[in-house]
RNA sequence: GCCGGCGUAGCUCAGGGGUAGAGCAGCUGAUUCGUAAUCAGCAGGCCGUGGGUUCGAUUCCCACCGCCGGCUCCA
């Protein structure tokens, strides 16, 4: 697990009812920080046992339990060791070792842990500032460690050693790599079944299996990194672009096309060729360098610097469904979560000073009015402030952060501070959103800019005359359009709602003597703007309402010898439910209007 | 990029130093059937790529590519 809940390409649970002290079966209350940490220590017991000259690092607790960064020198832990260390970890609990805390002085310390390389080199690094250092002693072996932890390592509660992965020593990978041994860790039993399960449903969930079961995209070994969007997929992902596309319309915003590729020159001036060098792409024409576009700015304000513009068009707002190259290292690649190349439903918006807390608090209200119709509905809010490699004076950052929180607090709307994570050339807001299953995943941001209307000298003419800068206001309500698919598909399983699936309607004939009506309703649906295809491979009907389920189409339309006669259609629902003999037209109204008002719902009134 | 694992038919996966198998999907035929898998037959693979070891490699070794899980980074 990661330690921050926002990262994304990777997720990360939050057990909220586990947040504090929680009685145990044993009926104590017990500190779950000091429980998981305790683990480790267990863990690095057990792991001793099995390969006694095993060198340990670091062994923090993590959000769902611990891990321990270990070498064994001329060997390796194997999963096969898994159970074993498991087995030994059980049995140090079951022993209720007392956790014997004592001191000692730092030149102690180094004596003691002579053998053990990463503890001298904690003590010569991190620790060369203190005099005194702890150490906790359970079962005979003895850590360094500040604690606290539980009293006996029967209190350990519900734990299992989990995988094995790669790391390094401080998490640099000049230093030298060490295995990470995770281990969860539960108060009970129970909590520790339920996570397991959880995560059981989060494979189930996979976007990437989701995508290749439902043939929306597919990935190649010749373009790594790049996704290849199937018609099913395109046809999702031309349906969320329409739909933001009205969004953003009614709110004011112009859309607007520009290059992917520019002369590098543009991106020394914006500031990306020094900042943002290591993710892009470069070519050359011509004998002249040019850059794979990382970002949309610096073609949105070569729009806007076209042609002088009155304070009486600001805000000026403008987007584009930019599509962006940003070189990925090869191990960071997932699915449509970590792409080399995505769409960004990015605005730009030029605006007075004056202006600029209006917009964010619009925005703000934009961004939670289309969560909502995702099924988000717990959005968590971040303020993110200057990070180390960045541009510009402080005073700006300062003020410009300070314009974000204050439009958030007059809105009343909470947010948490990230410091340092803000981008290079402003600090942002950032929107996380919740999914059903309890991960979180950060989509929009809002990102105030005073850096780039100075580096392209932008300016607007003022009620006096006079020549004014205005600021730039970055924003993204879905952020990639790719990566939010991602997240959807798994917040739904694929089962996509009318509006945005890629078949709507599945016409399945009950034998093949109804194949020619089949074919009449067909058009009927598609003139009336409905997605539907035919069934009419001459299975039977279970068949064709199973391969229509397992596609996860949320109409089936079964014409047989009834329907064919009366001319009219049966609905079969997704959710198992009919709707028996109603006319085309009916249908097509239903649909249109449920899709119209982008509803999760499938049906007005389900009969009863 | 780094650490570890994996790569066999369109998909999911068995197998294993003597040259490959299942289920589903596909094709053909039969069946014409009312709410989650009709039956039978056929076809389908340079066992990721390139080297090496060997009489012989898909199997063992090395390198590369890709994928998966992490580290770091990030939309």
């Amino acid at each position: 697990m990661r330690r921050d809940i926002w990262q994304w390409g990777s997720f990360t649970l939050q057990y909220i009812s586990f947040a504090g002290p929680k009685p145990t079966k044993e009926g104590r209350r017990m500190d779950l920080h000091a429980m998981r940490h305790s683990a480790a220590h267990v863990m690095a017991q057990a792991i001793r046992e099995l390969y006694p000259n095993a060198q340990f690092a670091f062994g923090p607790e993590t959000e769902t339990g611990f891990y321990y960064d270990v070498k064994i020198p001329g060997g390796a832990i194997g999963n096969e060791d898994l159970p074993k260390i498991e087995k030994g970890m059980q049995r140090i609990a079951k022993g209720r070792h007392p956790f014997v805390r004592s001191e000692m002085s730092r030149d102690e310390a180094l004596k003691y842990f002579g053998s053990q390389e990463f503890k001298v080199k904690a003590l010569e690094g991190l620790l060369a500032g203190e005099k005194t250092v702890s150490l906790y002693e359970q079962n005979g072996f003895t850590d360094l460690c500040k604690g606290p932890h539980v009293e006996h390592t029967g209190q350990i509660g519900a734990f299992s050693v989990d995988r094995i992965a790669g790391s390094y020593w401080l998490g640099d990978s000049k230093n030298e790599p060490l295995q990470r041994v995770y281990g969860l860790c539960f108060p009970t039993m129970d909590e520790l079944k339920e996570y397991k399960t959880m995560m059981e449903e989060a494979r189930k969930r996979d976007h990437r299996e989701v995508g290749k079961k439902l043939d929306l995209f597919s990935f190649h070994e010749e373009g790594p990194g790049f996704v290849f969007w199937h018609p099913k997929g395109l046809t999702l992902f031309n349906t969320l672009i329409s739909f933001i596309r009205d969004e953003n319309d009614s709110r004011g915003s112009r859309e607007i096309k520009t290059p992917e590729i520019l002369s590098v020159d543009l991106w020394h001036r914006s500031g990306h060729y020094d900042n943002f060098r290591e993710h892009m792409y470069f070519t050359s024409a011509e004998e002249k360098p040019y850059a794979v576009k990382p970002m949309n700015c610096p073609g949105s304000i070569l729009v806007y610097k076209e042609g002088l513009h009155s304070f009486r068009d600001l805000p000026l707002r403008l987007m584009e469904m930019g599509h962006v190259h940003r070189f990925e290292l090869s191990g960071v690649l997932h699915g449509l979560f970590r792409l080399r190349a995505f769409t960004q439903d990015d605005g730009h918006i030029y605006c007075a000073p004056e202006q600029v807390e209006g917009e964010i608090s619009s925005f703000v209200d934009y961004v939670f009015h289309v969560y909502k119709i995702f099924g988000f509905e717990d959005v968590t809010v971040f303020v993110s402030t200057r990070p180390e490699h960045s541009m510009g004076a402080d005073e700006v950052w300062e003020s410009s952060t300070n314009a974000l929180k204050s439009a958030l607090e007059k809105k009343g709307v909470a947010y948490k501070v990230k410091e340092g994570e803000g981008a290079f050339y402003g600090p942002k807001i950032e929107f996380n959103v919740k999914d059903c299953i309890k991960r979180n995943w950060q989509l929009g941001t809002i990102q105030v800019d005073f850096s780039m209307p100075e580096r392209f000298e932008l300016d607007y003419v003022h009620t006096d005359g006079s020549r004014r800068r205005p600021v730039l206001l970055h924003r993204a309500v879905l952020g990639s359009l790719e990566r939010f698919l991602g997240i959807y598909m798994e917040q739904v399983v694929g089962a996509f709602p009318p509006w945005l699936a890629p078949v709507q309607a599945a016409i399945l004939s009950v034998t093949d003597n109804q194949n020619e009506y089949a074919k009449e309703i067909l058009a009927a649906l598609k003139a009336g703007g409905v997605r539907a295809e035919l069934d009419v491979s001459g299975e039977r009907l279970n068949k064709k309402i199973r391969n229509a389920q397992l596609a996860k189409t949320p109409y089936m339309i079964i014409l047989g010898e009834k329907e064919a006669a009366a001319r009219n259609i049966s609905v079969r629902l997704r959710s198992g439910e009919n709707v028996n003999e109603i006319s085309t037209e009916t249908f097509v109204r239903t649909v249109g209007d449920l899709s119209a008002s982008r509803s999760n719902v499938l049906w007005p009134v389900l009969p009863s």
